[in-house]
DNA sequence: CCAAATCAAAAACATATGTTCTAATTAACA
DNA sequence: TGTTAATTAGAACATATGTTTTTGATTTGG
């Protein structure tokens, strides 16, 4: 019962499942003869027949006379960017802007979250308290990533401070004439009509995350 | 003007720097002569050195007589688990349980997680079709991270099989006597009564993602 | 069953690479 | 200033490590 084209062997598998935990326990690869070791193979060459065969079918790559050269052609785990959660969002609360400080305090909650949810932009986080936000889809407890900006386009959803009141929502942002007009996600919640001086727009909202 | 206890000197900055950015670019560590390359250092000795130095102020960590054996003790990124997501859930879509072959097979379309939203565990990935489960909290596009289970708790959500109308859809849980009552997150929307032959347990819902 | 391809085993080879030693140079300090 | 500690330099050493070669076993396909 062997393998076929793309397939891998037992043995290619046992590497490569070496491989991964090793990487995953020190943070350096392998050399050869530690694959050979770990995985009870009784010669370098046979590993490095296997790690050949690896590579050709696109599991792995290797450099050539570099020793630990070996890297995961897949499971390459994207880095991880750490988001500082800065404070609650809720009812009464103005929100300070992050500044590079807060970003850098080493004390802050943080966040660690790929770049996919990040979209490559600097961005903070905020937990939502209570269930004020519950017509925009989100709980208590959620955590919304924003990215800061004083400004938006229509249809975004944004952290808004409304100044007379002293307080910040999360709504979605439309300019409409003279007005501004900031609408719940839920259709049957009414949209709030302000004057473009009493806001101050906080950040856009990128993603919206809820642990069970 | 030069380094005090704790503090760096340019050269170890610098060296700092060409780690760091050598190990992304690669995905491996550079060897002691990279180093002095990169870094125009004239002698390997004065990167041992220096790396002895970094080694001591706690910024990287080195094994002994082992190439390429630097890790970086701070700027250990997290790594990210890479979540297979399986298909999309709707209305009337069956959702098959998840095999092991499912999470190797490399065409899978993937989610890059951390540790803290998968809670250590193996799950699956959804992604939520229509907005049948705004009832949940849970709008057209979001992704929800499942762990596969076949049983569960009271009020734990899970993405259930309705076996007679061959759909699945995500509740809340509840067993009550001889049935099972599905409860939608929202109070305005009426809780399901089936029985438990009816029905089965796909995965508990660990997380959930929406992005803008 | 035979031939070709695939895989494994053992040993040897070449060099990449961490380490050490000694001396020179520079900074810190009183 | 002189003395000590920190850093740099160059070279050589020891071995860790990727690679190759040869031989033999095992599998595969007709």
């Amino acid at each position: 019962m062997y393998s076929q084209m793309g397939e891998l062997s037992s043995r290619q598998q046992k590497i490569l499942q070496f491989l991964i935990e090793f990487m995953d326990d020190n943070q350096y690869p392998p050399s050869v003869r530690e694959i050979q070791d770990g995985c009870d193979i009784s010669s370098t060459s046979v590993v490095d027949y296997n790690l050949r065969r690896l590579e050709e079918k696109g599991y792995i790559h290797r450099g050539k006379e570099i020793s630990r050269s070996i890297s995961l052609e897949s499971n390459q785990s994207k880095r991880t960017i750490p988001v500082p959660i800065l404070g609650k969002i809720a009812a009464g609360v103005p929100l300070p802007m992050p500044s590079e400080s807060d970003v850098w305090s080493s004390d802050q909650e943080m966040l660690e979250l790929t770049e996919d949810q990040t979209q490559g932009k600097k961005v903070f986080a905020l937990m939502v308290e209570g269930t004020s936000m519950i017509d925009a889809l989100i709980n208590d407890g959620d955590i919304v990533v924003l990215e800061p900006t004083s400004s938006c386009d229509n249809g975004e959803m944004v952290a808004v401070w409304l100044k007379s009141e002293n307080e910040t929502t999360l709504k979605k942002f439309f300019h409409e004439g003279e007005k501004i007009r900031l609408q719940p996600m839920n259709a049957t919640m009414s949209p709030i009509y302000v004057d473009p001086a009493n806001i101050e727009i906080q950040g856009r909202v990128v993603t919206a995350i809820r642990s069970m």
